[in-house]
DNA sequence: CCAAAAATTTAACGCGCGATAAGTTTTTAT
DNA sequence: ATAAAAACTTATCGCGCGTTAAATTTTTGG
């Protein structure tokens, strides 16, 4: 265990087991490419000494690394870590090396994430781009350079696949629901949204409005940013203390949203579910990991995005692995589920 | 603005511009190591042309580099996920770059976490130790090799220095505030808390009660890991279901145990508040990005992480710029605030 | 046991940059 | 203007590893 000399390099390492130099590099860069007798010595030895290759020896040389960048719009939003997390455990999981980098939900910021990943020669980067803030050119001229995928939220051509939710499907779904078991939903959500999901979700929303044979009813509130628990309480504040609603069951563009306006519900005294005696009901969309500790408990969609993690890396890994990019551009849409809480 | 030769080296580069190589690479080390006309002349070639020296090359003969670790116990848990970037945001502003990565709330990635910092030879690393559950032994070894400073959660004379809060005096504060407004809080903790911080306050609930002449009144559920909300709903639903409580007032020992038990309380028809009328007050210690949208507000500690960030990346970019270890570990905690809000 | 195939060794180069020593030019101060 | 100081150039190593070609050894299959 423990190594009287500290080996300093390959040489070193090398030298002490008793094999060239070439071999014991061989077998960094497949350990199966060398017989396994001496397969065996190499990793007996690196039991004995704590020797590991410079990584930056390696890389030098290299066009590309075995580095895997993953960009989120903003690692403060739950939801975004729970999924990068995912995603990083897919990464180490087919050997390559993740690097998580944050956006913070601005556009400069994430062209700054991807400078940073040019600098180290990505073998190829997961973007879950920012929408509508992205400065869509400078991603898509970095797909142009490095293998891109991207997923939850899509920018027009850009990268060589695409996976995330089907808003259509999903807002669909819970507009159905609120429906059949009530009123037909007014649409909360914000004016100038950040992310293009809320605007197909908009659309959905119209167009299952439409379905059903009834108007759509929009609450466009004020507010940019991502500061959506905040615009969601402050403008739900506002509805609450004004003019009657169009209608006394609310599904937002998102869980956070919702999770603000639950609070200004709570706090204007409107109590928030499906019984008899409740004055309003709220939806959500996303199934953010606080959807379920509410007042009450969040109705919403939840995303599948094991799935959209999982397929993300697995198409970013098959053009890594062929060496090629894919002849079309591949998308994906996978279906939301409904989770029935309290709320709705 | 665009180059019609790429240019593949800083050999090259100094060629375009005319100056020699050393020169070059002067600047990339120190801009302000190089004549302010020679400065010039680089800054608009590096204008016209896109070079960017290769990081692996610079760092291969470096023992140390401009890398700074900063691993922190969870990323999913908002509260680390906002320290993190202020933290991420000062080191970038010092001139260096950060790693960010999360420990997934388990020793072994936190070790993992430490082992891949090692490859990277990174000048300093920041660590928030998982706590109870850290291999403090490992941390202190990679410690004994790399400057660390550790904050958040101490380790016993690991690493230069510690910040972190300070649980006596907030503690202290919360319970006096509540003691005085109301009953006296019983302390609703976690049986065997993963975190230190929860150790400490503990036992400064414990004294804060004695120092008021109270016996301590301890809420303690089992439960272990990470999922703070579901512990605190869990448990909170058997509590409000069962015998009488020791008092109406509880302070969680963080937030995320008081966003769980708010949802239990809202569930089983117990109004939270500070009203005539209500049942409970529920406090909690953090203030969670989320506490201001529970329902009600949470009434909760603020810890002073922007400065315990700011004074966490001072010291170790002191040690980093001196070149040597402090002569004594320096260790602060700073006081927390109070937050009053409708909860308690 | 022998020939063919596979794995390994030896020797050597190159990658892009940091670093240094000695010589040259430019700037600064008197 | 001139000497000293500062900045720069030229020349040259070295870092730790990837990579290759040719020579050698070991393994495999018949």
């Amino acid at each position: 265990m423990t190594a009287a000399s500290k080996i300093r390099n390959m040489e070193e390492f090398a030298a002490v087991i008793g094999i060239s130099r070439p071999t014991v590099s061989k077998y960094f860069n497949d350990p199966d490419s060398v017989r396994h007798t001496t397969r065996a010595k190499i990793e007996a030895a690196l039991e004995q000494y704590d020797y590991r290759p410079n990584v930056y020896a390696i890389n030098q040389n290299r066009t590309r690394t075995k580095n895997i960048g993953l960009v989120v719009p903003n690692l403060t939003d739950p939801f975004f870590a729970a999924i990068a997390r995912i995603i990083e455990g897919l990464i180490v999981e087919a050997g390559y090396n993740p690097l998580l980098l944050s956006s913070h939900g601005g556009p400069e910021q994430e062209i700054a994430n991807l400078d940073s990943l040019r600098a180290i020669k990505p073998a190829g980067v997961l973007i879950a781009p920012l929408g509508r803030a992205s400065k869509a050119e400078a991603v898509a001229s970095f797909a142009a350079e490095i293998p891109v995928v991207l997923f939850d939220a899509n920018l027009e051509d850009v990268g060589a696949a695409f996976f995330g939710s089907d808003n259509a499907q999903s807002i669909g779904l819970i507009v159905d629901y609120l429906s059949r078991s009530g009123d037909a939903p007014a649409f909360f959500e914000m004016e100038f949204p950040v992310n293009p999901n809320a605007y197909r979700r908009r659309k959905a929303y119209e167009d299952a409005m439409g379905r059903l044979g009834k108007t759509p009813m929009f609450l466009r509130v004020p507010g940019s940013g991502w500061d959506f628990e905040e615009i969601g309480y402050r403008e739900g504040l506002k509805l609450f203390s004004g003019s009657a609603l169009p209608s006394q069951t609310i599904l937002c563009s998102n869980d956070r949203l919702a999770i603000g306006l639950l609070a200004a519900a709570y706090e204007s005294g409107l109590r928030v579910g499906i019984g008899e005696t409740d004055d309003l009901r709220i939806a959500g969309h996303d199934d953010h990991p606080f959807a379920r500790y509410t007042c009450p408990g969040l109705t919403t969609i939840s995303q599948d995005y094991s799935t959209i993690g999982a397929r993300s890396v697995a198409a970013l890994l098959g053009m890594l692995e062929s060496g090629e990019r894919p002849e079309s551009r591949e998308m994906r849409l996978f279906e939301g589920r409904l989770v029935m809480r309290a709320s709705a």
